[in-house]
DNA sequence: CATTGATCGTTAACATGTTAAGTTGTCAAG
DNA sequence: CTTGACAACTTAACATGTTAACGATCAATG
């Protein structure tokens, strides 16, 4: 109360307009029992090709530990292929299975309406000026941006996480 | 491949700058052993004072379920208070606690400089537009939009989720 | 060749997102 | 008063986000 920001949630906002924009989208995705995630990583290798998957998850802004998991199941019901780099093991390379073609073949057409669609009700001007927003921030983002200093916690206030660690 | 969708993927640029914006913020919050989530709702309630709980929700984009979580965890370490609405027992009333206050006090601020640091290194202008941008969508967005029709799925193509219910 | 340190992916543990279903409270029609 | 529809919240089940730590591999170095 004492103490407003007096600058608008950025963070908040972003996440409300992605949820307006994405609302949209979502029936089609889980019309063919896709996640959110899961098409996400299908359109991206629909488009490129074969991936590393480090290369998928910076694509895809989905973090190494979850997109072990993702992957492991799309893999586990044919959407996509994984195999490891011809000379260094620690890689691995994925790709589209058939069927993962195939639903992007399916899907693809029918989100490129849904944008018609969008585009349409919305205004074209009114998309149009997000994107310039937004890739005018993902250039000038790359600055580097100083960090504020943080003051020392001498009295822990909220322990949230005692961690087990093995024993040893 | 064949089949790209020539426009670029918004909800993920969205997500790729929220997580460009957030990035410069997310050591402030866990310094204090804070989620992105109780931050939300931290920064919510120390607006708005007391909310009903869906009120909460809707403006910390957070759903139902996940904040029935969020506001447990929450109440168990003394972040926020909850109490039932006087006439209508179906309703919760969600309120800032001391400890809860204390925080909103201590990381207002630092929440505060970091966006003049952001802005100074990126660029006001850029930020500006991007708030103008996302005010526009979110006006506009307000608008009906059709959905594209769904095709029938002859062949399940991928079941995903087997879900277990009770017999009976 | 053995050591050391870095890189890539994974596992572990907990918090959250997402959908469906269950619980309880409200309200109005019968 | 009772029944039934609806509203607010919670639970359940699974997928994902997030951080730390681990295992395997690679690269640089002695």
């Amino acid at each position: 109360m004492t103490q407003a920001i007096d600058r608008r949630n950025l963070p908040l906002l972003l996440l409300q307009v992605r949820e307006g924009v994405f609302s949209h989208f979502r029936p089609i995705v889980s019309h063919f029992g896709l996640t959110e995630q899961q098409w996400r990583v299908l359109r991206a290798l629909g488009e490129k090709g074969e991936m590393e998957q480090n290369q998928v998850a910076d694509t895809c802004q989905i973090l190494a530990p979850s997109l072990a998991g993702v992957l492991a199941r799309m893999e586990e019901v044919g959407l996509v292929r994984r195999r490891r780099h011809e000379t260094d093991l620690r890689r691995v390379l994925v790709s589209l299975a058939p069927k993962g073609e195939d639903i992007v073949e399916r899907v693809a057409p029918l989100v490129k309406e849904q944008y018609e669609l969008l585009e349409e009700a919305v205004g074209r001007d009114v998309i149009a000026g997000l994107y310039r927003a937004l890739d005018r921030y993902l250039e000038a983002g790359q600055v580097p941006v100083p960090s504020v200093g943080l003051p020392p916690l001498d009295d822990v206030p909220v322990p949230q996480r005692e961690r087990r660690r093995k024993a040893g």
